[in-house]
DNA sequence: TTGTAAGCGTTATCAG
DNA sequence: CTGATAACGCTTACAA
């Protein structure tokens, strides 16, 4: 059997030899080749023109007359020319008796050569060449915040899931606090063409939304939603799940309810405080200005800081609702360092239900989010956007649930 | 200016209008209607033969005379041949003015204008295209586990951080426990041209490490290294890190220690095992049969199902070491369903020190593990296989140590 | 049903 | 220093 797997300098080398002028392609240098044969100390002789050496042409993989291959030899990988031409077919052919959607239009006798061939010198399509053709990567880009917040993981993976068996691959990125580092991920994926965006990012006025929607890339965003409603977002009902939460704490005969809310700029921070007020209002409950603590960044150091602050009022509050999980293991740091017992001093509430916040002590009492349908949803909304059906940009909600345990007391 | 975003049935339309032979490329079309124009009605009669619509016409947004476009007009990305056009140079030039490492060999004035034109028309180079010529997609590939598994996500963030600024991307697949699934992962990636793969799922004999050999592409193992030393490794020292937990343990007084071990099949899962079984030794202390417990999955099920059986022993251990945090949550559960008070009727100990173990109540003893770094090493060391330079494969290691908390009580 | 040939957008090489 | 050209490997409209 004959293979050659040439590159460029090896290209040049033969064609030198053959006397062919330098820089014609693989195949037009096979057609020569295969008609004679190379003593190899030409071909090595032209290659050490062109700067290389023996190990670097073994590297290369001349299959032919004068050399021997060994083991350590890196091939080339094959190409469909080379499919084609040991089943003695047409490139194309190959192609189509290759693609399950056109194989019905080829004859069974070839599609078994073919495929038999392809397996036996392990040819893989290779994609990066399709995708230059057909336009689609079949690759879609997420940006989250960071995987570290244990809300991602479950969204990666609901959305792996999702789109694993189209074919589609994700191109993950870790956008931190940093406009300029998520603008970069962005502006990378849309370089490398992905065919989906997925933002677990957005911000009411989002400069990336803006950035994917000029690129006419189909996005879609999860957990958070930008205020014009201008991608299709996949989020959990957070006003509705500040509301169970709040309500509950009211119900447990908490008067003096602090928060510790997040980012205003994200739809998330937003609606739980407006979950907040709400049911506050509602029962007539107020929230006093030195009981509303907002956040910057939610984690772990700004929930802690917030109620050193809370506790350290001459009336301090007797529940703390924070607005996630990360901030409120903070709050519990601070209630420990005060030697401030919760839940017998305060109470303390979370959200996101992230995974350990049962085994923590007290067991802590937060809101139930199903981040993996939400993962899942957004795939299939982003499949259904890269399909073509645009159906109306719309945001859909999954909803949340209190989950009762330990760090929120009766009193 | 004039800019023609032209996409197949497009083209084939205005090459009917131009009495040009169909299917010559964009370029050849543009050569022809930059001069002459087009009555739309034209455009479109070609277009209908071609199944389209004047919708769909306006989604290529032919620019030129007889044709206005609109808000709603989705553009085809201008490509280099339109900003060389524009500056009035050679595409090649083009290339070359917006590489920073040419950038040197160009004129200082087109070097300008290019950069102007190129930001002007927001030139974007495809790197779809690039990648097709010089064989580098500057895209990694990782697979993990499954992100969900707290230790993954500081190794993603580590390796995303080490290689950010090198302009590569992390293609990221979850293998969960198929080894098919894992399979198809690195397929995928191979076949998309990665320049590199990470691998945190590698056993000790592992077909996915051939793969990628077998493939050519530079690899490394994070958390795990396979057998045969085939592959450069990034691994915490799980031997040193169980014999000081272990001895540790046997310092507190335990003389009944019973383990929950992970899959003998990874190094980590055998490691651990071994740095049980050495300081055991060491000390004189046996572990007999119904003490050890391997796991083929070591999750939460796995370790509340071994810490039930080890607890209904006639002389239950008063130690259980278990191969990580995880599981030792899976035994804090058991305890708890069984009435069975940690620290003070036995006691349990983790490793990897994930996320939240500080909180968890009783605090858990575990070893520290600093993923962050391993997965910077990993990133670092990819990098370099990537760039040619092949040390020898090696198996680097990083050390861990004991983080007293208190799941492990003194008797 | 199969072959032909052009084209995707970029960059390496050669020629001036 | 710049322009011209061909090539990367694959897909697909069209011709046979």
């Amino acid at each position: 059997m004959f293979l050659f797997h040439l590159n460029e300098p090896l290209i040049c080398a033969l064609c030198a030899c053959a006397g062919r002028r330098n820089r014609c392609g693989a195949d037009a240098v096979l057609s020569t080749v295969s008609t004679r044969s190379f003593r190899l100390t030409d071909v090595r002789k032209q290659a050490a023109n062109n700067g290389q050496d023996l190990a670097w042409l073994r590297k290369c993989a001349i299959r032919c007359a004068g050399y021997e291959q060994r083991e350590s030899d890196k091939l080339m990988p094959p190409k469909i020319s080379d499919v084609a031409r040991l089943a003695n077919v047409h490139p194309s052919t190959v192609s189509r008796a290759l693609d399950p959607t056109k194989r019905s239009r080829i004859s069974d006798e070839i599609v078994a050569r073919v495929t038999k061939i392809a397996n036996d010198i392990g040819y893989r399509p290779n994609a990066v060449a399709a995708s230059m053709r057909t336009g689609s990567t079949r690759t879609i880009g997420v940006v989250v915040h960071d995987v570290n917040d244990p809300i991602y993981p479950p969204l990666i993976k609901g959305l792996e899931d999702a789109v694993l068996d189209t074919g589609l691959m994700v191109m993950l990125g870790n956008g931190g606090f940093s406009a300029d580092r998520a603008s970069g991920l962005v502006d990378r994926m849309i370089a490398r063409a992905v065919d989906g965006i997925v933002l677990a990012t957005t911000v009411l006025d989002d400069p990336l939304v803006e950035k994917c929607l000029a690129a006419k890339i189909p996005t879609v965003s999860m957990v958070r939603y930008p205020r014009d409603g201008s991608v299709t977002s996949v989020v959990n009902d957070c006003v509705s799940g500040m509301e169970q939460m709040t309500q509950h704490v009211i119900e447990c005969g908490h008067q003096r309810v602090a928060c510790i809310a997040g980012p205003q700029t994200s739809s998330a921070g937003h609606n739980r405080l407006i979950g907040v007020r709400s049911s506050l209002h509602r029962s007539g409950i107020d929230l006093p200005p030195e009981f509303l603590k907002i956040t910057d960044q939610p984690r772990m150091e700004a929930g802690y800081a917030a109620t050193m602050e809370l506790l350290s009022l001459a009336t301090p509050p007797t529940a703390i609702i924070c607005v996630n999980d990360v901030v409120a293991m903070g709050a519990m740091r601070a209630c420990r360092e005060l030697g401030v017992s919760c839940p017998e001093d305060v109470s303390i509430t979370g959200f996101n239900n992230v995974a350990f916040t049962e085994f923590v002590a007290p067991g802590l009492t937060t809101v139930a989010v199903d981040f993996q349908r939400i993962g899942d949803l957004a795939g299939r909304a982003l499949l259904s956007e890269i399909e073509g059906k645009c159906p109306q940009k719309n945001i859909q909600t999954v909803p949340c649930h209190v989950v009762s345990r330990d760090s929120l007391r009766v009193i």
